[in-house]
DNA sequence: CAAGTTATGCGAGTGCAGCTCATGTTAATC
DNA sequence: GATTAACATGAGCTGCACTCGCATAACTTG
C-alpha cells in the first residue's frame, strides 16, 4: 500500500503534528464537509504553518487518505475484539457484528461518517467530489480492500469455499451494504433503524447463495 | 424538481447553445473526468462566452445537474419502450430489463459512465468529488427521485402490495444495484458480465422478500 | 420607421484555494 | 567550533470558478 504520507516523522513533535493535523482534518469534515475545507484552515487549527502541512501530506487528498486507512484500521481492530469477545453461532452474525460496528463508528468516530474508508461523502446541495475510489490503496478500489480484510477475519471463523465465487460474493455485500448504509445515515443522524435492518436482510439473503 | 437552469433558453440559437454545451459536457466528461472538466472549456468548444455559460447554468454542477436531468428521462423514455415491446412473464425479467438498459446506456450514451443520473464517478486516483447526491433534485437524493420514478412505472405492471415497506424496498435495490453496477464498470470498460449477473442475483433475492 | 425599453451577449477581471520554493533555523557529524 | 545535512516556514504563484458593467440585439410603442 502506497504510503499517504510524503514524509514519516521521525521526531516525536512531528508525529504529534500529524496526529493533530488529522485530528482536526476529522473535525473539519464533520463541521464543513470535504468541499469546503481548507488545506490552510487544517493546518492553522493544528497549529503547523501550511509548508510544513505540505512536508507530510502530498496533497489534500492524501490528508484524507491517511485518515481513511487510520479509520479502516480502527474498525478492523475493532471487529476483531468485538469476534474475540462474543461467541458466534452462525455466519449471519457475523455479518451482524460488522454492520453494528460500522454503525456505531459512524456515530461517535469523528469525521467517519464523511470519509469511513475513503468514499468521501458528499454534502447534500454541496459541490461535487472526485478521486475517493482510491484512498486506500491507490492501486485498487476502496472496498476490494476493505472486502479482502474482511475476508481474511471471516476465513478461519466460517467454512467458506475458497476462491473468485465467494470474493467476488463478499465484495459485492460489502459495495451494497456501504451503499444502503449511506442512505441510512443520509435520511437520519444516527442511521435510520429500518433501512440498517434492510441492510442486513439484503446481505443476508444474497451471501445465503455462496454459504451454507 | 428545481430546474438545473438558471434561464430557460427562449430563442432557437439559445437552445441550440445549451444542447451543445451539455454534449460537450458529457464529452470532456468522457475524456478528463468531472474534476479537470472546467466551465471555460466546455463554453469554448461549445462556442460560446464564458458570460454566457453562466447566464444558463448557475454553476458547475448546475451543468453536471443539467445532463443527469436528461440522462434519467433517457433512461426511463428508453425503459417504457423495451417495456411495451417486450411482454413480461414475471416481475424479474423487469429488473433484467431495467438493469440491462441502465448498461447500455452506461456502454453508449457519452458521459453516462461517468454522471448517469446524478451520483458523478470518481477517477481512479483522482481528487475527490463532492455534492452529487442531490443533482436530480435538490430537495431528495437521487436515487429516492430514481426509485420513485421506477416504481410509477412499475406499479401498473407487477401486484405490488403499496405502502412505505415495498417503496423503502426498491429504494434499496436501487442502491444496491447502482453500487454494483459501478464496481461491474470500474473493472471492466463494458462492465464485467460476472459482476452484472450478481447484480441481478442481489436485487432478485432481495426483492423476493417483498413480491411474490 | 424612430425612439425607447427590455432582454441577452460578452470577456476582462476578481477572489480564493491548492500548492511551491527560496530562505531561515535547528540538529547531526567530524 | 566548523561543516553539512535535514527540517521549518509563510509570502507568493498558478489556475479555476464565477462576476459585473457595458455592448448589442430584440421587441414595444407613438
Amino acid at each position: 500500500m502506497t504510503s499517504a504520507l510524503r514524509r514519516r516523522p521521525a521526531q516525536r513533535r512531528s508525529v504529534e503534528r500529524v496526529e493533530r493535523m488529522l485530528d482536526e482534518c476529522a473535525r473539519l469534515l464533520d463541521e464543513i464537509g470535504y468541499e469546503a475545507l481548507t488545506t490552510k484552515e487544517v493546518a492553522s487549527r493544528a497549529g503547523v504553518p501550511i509548508g510544513t502541512f505540505y512536508q507530510f501530506f502530498p496533497d489534500k487528498q492524501g490528508l484524507v487518505r491517511a485518515l481513511a486507512v487510520r479509520n479502516l484500521d480502527a474498525f478492523l481492530s475493532r471487529v476483531s475484539e468485538r469476534i474475540a469477545g462474543a461467541h458466534l453461532e452462525h455466519w449471519t452474525d457475523l455479518v451482524d457484528l460488522a454492520i453494528d460496528e460500522f454503525v456505531a463508528m459512524k456515530r461517535t468516530t469523528p469525521g467517519f461518517a464523511v470519509v469511513d474508508f475513503g468514499e468521501v461523502l458528499a454534502r447534500p446541495g454541496g459541490p461535487p467530489l472526485e478521486g475517493t475510489r482510491r484512498m486506500l490503496d491507490r492501486a485498487q478500489d476502496n472496498n476490494v480492500v476493505v472486502a479482502e480484510r474482511l475476508r481474511v477475519l471471516a476465513v478461519g471463523l466460517l467454512d467458506a469455499p475458497p476462491g473468485d465465487g465467494f470474493d467476488r460474493a463478499l465484495l459485492v455485500a460489502v459495495e451494497a451494504a456501504d451503499a444502503v448504509l449511506k442512505v441510512a445515515f443520509r435520511t437520519h443522524p444516527d442511521g435510520d433503524p429500518l433501512m440498517i435492518a434492510e441492510c442486513k436482510l439484503l446481505v443476508r439473503r444474497y451471501l445465503a447463495e455462496h454459504l451454507p
